[in-house]
DNA sequence: GACTAATGCGAGCGAAGGCTCGCATATTCG
DNA sequence: CGAATATGCGAGCCTTCGCTCGCATTAGTC
C-alpha cells in the first residue's frame, strides 16, 4: 500500500478557467442525461476541449462529479448561513416556510445537476458519503430550528418532522422543476400548503 | 417499412416457467442495481440460464422491463379495484388514508423493481409511456375519489391535491423502504400524518 | 422411430465509453 | 534565450455489455 499522493501541477490561470468551464459543461450534461449516461467525451466536447485535456484536470469522471458536489456544498453552506439565522425562529409559520422554501427552490434552479448527482446509481463510497453528508446537514439544521420553536417537544419527534419535511420537498421538487409560470407557482403553493399543514401542530409559534 | 411481425413460437410449459423465473431474476437485479446498471448476463446467470436462453424468450433488455411493468400494471389494477371502491367514500379521513396507503405500501414491498423502473434513465418512449400511464391512472382515481367526498370543490384543486399526495408518497417511500420494524412503523405514521393534515381541509367529511 | 419445433448453451461479435499515450504548443522563470 | 512545466490534442487501447450464431439437447406429434 503506497500512499498514492498525486502531485497536482501548479495551475496557470488558463488552467483554472478550463477547470471551471469543464465543470459548467459537466453540470449541463449531468442535468440533461444524468450522471450515469453522461460521457466524458461529451462533457469534453461540450467544453470545446479534447478528452485528453479533460483528463489533464480531472483524473476521472467521478472526480468531476466530486468537484461539482463540493461547489454545491459550498453554496449550500452560504444558503444555510443566510436562512437558518436566529431572526426566523419566532416568525409565523407561513413566513418561516417562505424564507426557507424559496431559497432552496432557487438553489435547485441554479444547481441543475444537483438532483442528477443525488440519483446517480454508480458512485463511489466517497461521493455517496459526500451526498449523504449534505442531506444530514440540512436535516440537522432544520431539526435545530424546530427545536428552538418547540423546545418542549421530543428530539425524536423533531428529527422525524425534519426528515419528513425534506422528503416532501424532494418528492414535489421534480413536479415543480418541470413546470413554468402560473402552474409552477401553483405547484409551489401546494408544496407550502403540505409543509405548513404538516408542521403546524409541531412547530407553530402559538399566540396565547 | 416492412411490418416487423415477430412470430412468437408456441411456448411449452418449460418455456413459460423459464420466462417467469427470468422475470423474477430481472426483478431482483433491477431492484438491486437499477435498470441501467443491470446487465442481461447477470439476469441470465441469476436465473441460472445462459445469455442465449434469455434472448430466446425476450428480444432485448427493454422487453424484460416491459414485461415486468405489464405485470405490475396488472397488480395495480387489482389493487385499485379493491381500494377505490365506493364504501370508502364516506369514511373518516384517517380510515380513508389507512385503506389506501397500506395496500400501496404492500404493493411496493412486493414489487421491488417498481421504483427502479420509474427512475430508469434510459428507456424507450414506449416504456416511458407505460410508466406515465401508470402514474396518471393513480392520479385520476385519487382525484375521482376526492371528488366524491368534496363535490363542491374545484376540479383543479382536487387534481393538485391528488398530484401532491402522490408526490408526498413517493418522496417518503425510499425512507420507509429502507427501514425495518419500529422505525419503519414510525416512518409510516409520519407519512400518514403528512397526508391527513394536508388533505383534511380539502377532503374531510365534516359532521355538521 | 422419425420429423419438427422448442429449449438450451456459451464463445464471442460489435459498439460504446472511460481513459491513455505520444507528441505538439504555450507559458513561466532564471 | 533555454529549460522546465503546464496546457492541448485526438487516435485508439481496453473493458464492458447488449446481443448473436452455430450447434446440441429435449419435448411434442404422427
Amino acid at each position: 500500500m503506497s500512499s498514492e499522493k498525486v502531485v497536482e501541477p501548479r495551475r496557470q490561470d488558463r488552467g483554472k478557467q478550463r477547470m471551471e468551464s469543464l465543470l459548467r459543461a459537466a453540470e449541463e450534461v449531468f442535468a440533461e442525461v444524468g450522471y450515469d449516461r453522461a460521457t466524458t467525451n461529451l462533457i469534453a466536447s461540450r467544453a470545446v476541449v479534447s478528452p485528453g485535456t479533460l483528463y489533464q484536470f480531472y483524473p476521472n469522471k467521478e472526480a468531476i462529479a466530486e468537484a461539482l458536489a463540493a461547489q454545491y456544498a459550498q453554496e449550500l453552506e452560504l444558503l444555510h448561513a443566510s436562512v437558518f439565522h436566529g431572526s426566523v425562529t419566532k416568525a409565523p409559520l407561513s413566513t418561516l416556510i417562505d424564507t426557507i422554501v424559496d431559497p432552496f427552490l432557487a438553489f435547485h434552479r441554479g444547481a441543475p445537476a444537483f438532483e442528477a448527482l443525488f440519483l446517480a446509481a454508480a458512485m463511489s463510497p466517497q461521493l455517496a458519503g459526500r451526498i449523504h453528508v449534505l442531506h444530514d446537514t440540512v436535516a440537522l439544521r432544520l431539526m435545530t430550528l424546530f427545536e428552538k420553536r418547540s423546545p418542549r417537544a421530543k428530539q425524536d419527534d423533531l428529527r422525524w418532522a425534519a426528515e419528513a419535511a425534506i422528503a416532501v420537498f424532494r418528492g414535489m421538487l421534480p413536479i415543480i422543476a418541470q413546470l413554468k409560470g402560473v402552474k409552477r407557482a401553483r405547484a409551489i403553493r401546494e408544496l407550502k400548503a403540505v409543509l405548513s399543514r404538516y408542521l403546524e401542530p409541531v412547530i407553530a409559534v402559538r399566540r396565547r
